[in-house]
DNA sequence: ATACAGGCTGGAGTGGGCTCCAGGTCAAGC
DNA sequence: GCTTGACCTGGAGCCCACTCCAGCCTGTAT
């Protein structure tokens, strides 16, 4: 598959894909005889799983490193483990920081919800 | 309040707290007679919204945008409504990208559970 | 033959959100 | 009276994660 189609695929601009490539979050992909790249499902795989991951918001040298270990083979396995229980309970407190937020924010939204009632009551007094 | 007690309460450096005052986010805090910061119980709850709203990544320019609105005062209301329900919409969806992510790292380390395991089996058989 | 789309490269630029710094003022303690 | 430390200012610098660009190449359509 051709980087537009990739693109398009998982909403990546081919300069970011390009850019994963250069900064090693990627291995270099195979090129066609005029030095095209063409992905195949290998790199396909690597660019969900970062796709994912960003999503989350987990910074590109976390992956760096997590892949760099991959890399390595099968010595890295626990240190990679390691790595994903990390991600992992910083992911649990991020989603209480924003269930927190979240709950402000619905809080606020009451109170607003009851001036904006109020505020067309009083328009109401005044029509009247 | 000095701004080293604010800082230290909200974990916000001196350095941020006056930022947040030069862009519009914090109106100009009232000083002493030589000039320096005295925080006031309005300008640290406007920091308790901040701190609350930044912990869940809602960018500095939509909060700008929300405080320039609520300065204007009442006419702004269901716009400052608005602004609010939109963020709470994102939010929701973030917590669902959090979530999917997470379930994905869930999967990914009970692999890696496995793996660890086997190894261990592996180097018993060897030790055999 | 040529125009054009789409790819390539290296490197510069951008936007968000701080963070750091030089150079200065001031109040308190020694 | 001098040092120290906390504060002040304007402005520069930094990190992250892209994003854009000039200048070049190539395969395909007209």
């Amino acid at each position: 598959m051709k980087i537009s189609e990739i693109s398009q695929r998982y909403g990546l601009t081919p300069d970011t894909l390009r850019y994963y490539e250069k900064i090693g979050l990627i291995a270099p992909v195979p090129r066609n005889a005029s030095g095209i790249r063409n992905y195949s499902e290998d790199e396909i795989k690597r660019i969900e799983f970062i796709k994912c991951m960003r999503r989350a918001g987990i910074p590109l040298q976390t992956l760096i490193e997590y892949i760099e270990l991959a890399k390595k083979g099968d010595d890295t396995i626990s240190l990679r483990r390691e790595i994903l229980l990390q991600q992992r309970e910083q992911l649990v407190v991020k989603m209480r920081d924003l269930q927190e937020t979240l709950n402000f924010l619905e809080y606020k939204i009451k109170i607003y919800d009851k001036a904006v009632l109020n505020a067309k009551k009083d328009l109401r007094s005044e029509n009247a």
